[in-house]
DNA sequence: GTACATGCAAAGGGTTTGCAAACGG
DNA sequence: CCGTTTGCAAACCCTTTGCATGTAC
């Protein structure tokens, strides 16, 4: 049945060790198509196997994030977010609901490599987000 | 001798109760030109008033944030930092040293209100943080 | 086998809060 | 005076860590 996610074969082939934790954690992000928080995540791997504890949670996501495999996000919510490195896009934080609606603009980002390199420095990351009220009709 | 900060002027003015604390505070916070930690806001008003305890920076900084006087960041340090509500602006973060330079661009402002319209949302607040290392000529 | 991964619970860092005492207008 | 503000210490939340046990390769 469950064949390989994205996540799994990145793993393995960046020779990382594949324990079961790991394996469900990395499906758990797989599948998400939302922004979710350590607690999120945490759910929904004990969801699918229960010997998976908290701090493992973190160890991995923090594995996961540092072999590029995964992002962290700090929206100012006192706790981080983490999504799947795929193409790069910025997010826009519904104020009210909390959704989290991505986009992609590449005269900004050209504009963000400008500006840096005009103040002398090289831009190394960035952060660019937009917190909205859905305009209703 | 000391005249009134801009800070304390505005606490007045929005017709807060001026305590010591809070006019020391205040003044920190009007002489600095560095975007402080709470640590570092509640070190130099202990420098000028011993009897100012963290509680108290803490909720002084909250008061004065929600009065609109002092914008607080959170350059994803763990911790906050604030600066007077001035100008807006934008900041490049030095990820070598933590130094932060200010820098304004209208095209940005500008995009960034448009794309929140095309994607059917009133902007209400943004973050935009460039992180960089000193290019050595 | 052996180095690495895990669970548990305790510790950690930044921030908030309950309470009695001190204080501003 | 009376409601607000403060200091203190304990509580809080998210995250990390020490240690003994379990496990992938």
């Amino acid at each position: 049945m469950a064949e390989l996610s994205n996540l799994e074969q990145l793993c393995l082939d960046k020779g990382l060790k594949m324990t079961d934790q790991r394996r469900t954690i990395a499906r758990v992000i797989s599948q998400a198509s939302d922004h979710p928080d350590v607690e999120t995540v945490y759910q929904r791997a004990t969801a699918v196997d229960s010997r998976i504890s908290i701090a493992t949670v973190y160890r991995t996501l923090k594995l996961f994030e540092d072999a590029n495999i995964l992002i962290r996000h700090d929206f100012g919510e006192g706790r981080a977010r983490y999504e799947e490195h795929g193409d790069h896009h910025e997010h826009l934080i519904d104020i009210e609901s909390g959704e989290v609606i991505e986009f992609h603009n590449s005269e900004i980002e050209a504009m963000k490599e400008r500006i840096a390199r005009d103040l002398g420095y090289e831009l190394i990351d960035h952060r660019l987000e937009l917190y909205g009220r859905k305009i209703r009709p």
